[in-house]
DNA sequence: TCATAAGGTATGGATTCCATAAAAAATTTT
DNA sequence: AAAATTTTTTATGGAATCCATACCTTATGA
């Protein structure tokens, strides 16, 4: 692997293995930072955007299932859970929790790098502009900001997760259990609820779409043009 | 899981594994294949074409990593391993041969369920093109659109289940039991219907179909050119 | 060419699906 | 902990679609 500036996030109660795979993961030309517990992780949550997070389930404190939740709800920053051996139960619990991926312990450091490349493939999108025009509206993801008709609108957290989701897929249908999956709801009612104040934020006219469209029966489209 | 009609083929040694995913996997809705080893696989192979093959790497004769790697050769099928237990070292290997994902015996179906969910999602439907040309009208069946003489009129979803069928067979005659079976109709006025309202959106002439036509006394075809 | 069978279509009630306002709950900020 | 913001639920109305029926038109062959 190349040099990289991926910035992955170990968090681990066990000294030893914390090291470990640090160690290991600098070798490999990644930048770690360590933290040996949910609260100190968060800590430096706060301050630093990871690319991945790298948390064992089980730990003093607050779980790293636990955890996994309260980050996933916040952002989408992948997650890939260490898992004491044969846990098949916290396993499933951990992929329903909404890590992207999970190894269990004793692991080849190998192993790990193989499921960090794995989840790399997949974010490594041309990271979207800074901003994006759709329609009328110009949308700044980074500012959190949508400008339409010379009014600023603020995006809040779950709006921008879809939005995010849905702009690296133009044209491809989302179905509400594809969007409720992004944001971790299941009610079809909220759902549809975040689309129409998205509307209001994207189109000239919310109330006839020509951007963020309903196809009846399946979902919704966003086309960027 | 809506009513699918993946076709899994499940490839291990173990009787009593084979029949357990079978029957659990079937429940689910999928079509299911066995095979109980990789010679019995392959023959199998050449048959049908399958939508994701399960196999077990430990197999007498032919091994699944071994196999794997034959397979993904040829095609791109997404494959499963399961490996047994702590095997680490083949599980390395078996992503490295080109293996999709693996699974560790003993597991739980339901995780084998997480698992195949989350291929389809990737390989979705073969979709076809995005634009077709039915005579004078444009068909595009993701925007749900055709495009004729200037205007766009709107597809609605049992229109669409018809066209789709009617476009994997150009040229074939479907009786109205066939269309009924799609659409889940009986009445043979309300088929016509439905092709009526077709033709209106795809024929110049609706009243002289050139692509849209009917057999009399035996159901209806469509032309693509 | 006339009778009849087969196909075409306008219409509308029932149903399903979606949009949205408003309220309630949860979360974050102050 | 009060206030502000955001998220979620609920309730309701409205729109799209489904499906059947009645009636009309066309094709066929006796």
């Amino acid at each position: 692997m190349n040099k990289s500036t991926f910035h992955i996030l170990v968090v681990d109660d066990d000294d030893r293995i914390r090291e470990l795979v640090k160690e290991y993961l600098v070798e490999n030309n990644f930048i770690i930072t360590t933290a040996k517990d949910a609260f100190d992780a968060k800590k430096k949550l706060e301050i630093i955007k990871f690319d991945i997070l790298i948390l064992d389930i089980m730990m003093p404190g607050q779980s790293g299932l636990s955890l996994t939740k309260e980050i996933k709800k916040k952002d989408n920053t992948p997650i890939i859970l260490l898992t004491a051996k044969g846990e098949t139960k916290e396993r499933i619990a951990g992929l329903e929790v909404g890590a992207d991926d999970y190894l269990g312990k004793p692991f080849e450091p190998k192993e790990l790098l193989l499921r960090i490349k794995n989840i790399l493939e997949k974010i490594k999108k041309p990271a979207l502009p800074e901003e994006i025009v759709i329609g009328e509206a110009k949308v700044n993801l980074k500012k959190l900001e949508i400008r339409l008709n010379n009014k600023v609108k603020k995006i809040n957290p779950q709006e921008r997760k879809i939005l995010e989701k849905m702009l690296e897929s133009p044209g491809k249908i989302f179905s509400r259990d594809n969007i409720g999956k992004i944001i971790n709801i299941s009610k079809e009612r909220t759902i549809d609820v975040m689309i129409t104040r998205l509307r209001q934020k994207l189109e000239s006219i919310p109330k006839n779409p020509k951007y963020l469209q309903t196809i009846r029966g399946s979902g919704y489209v966003l086309w960027i043009k």
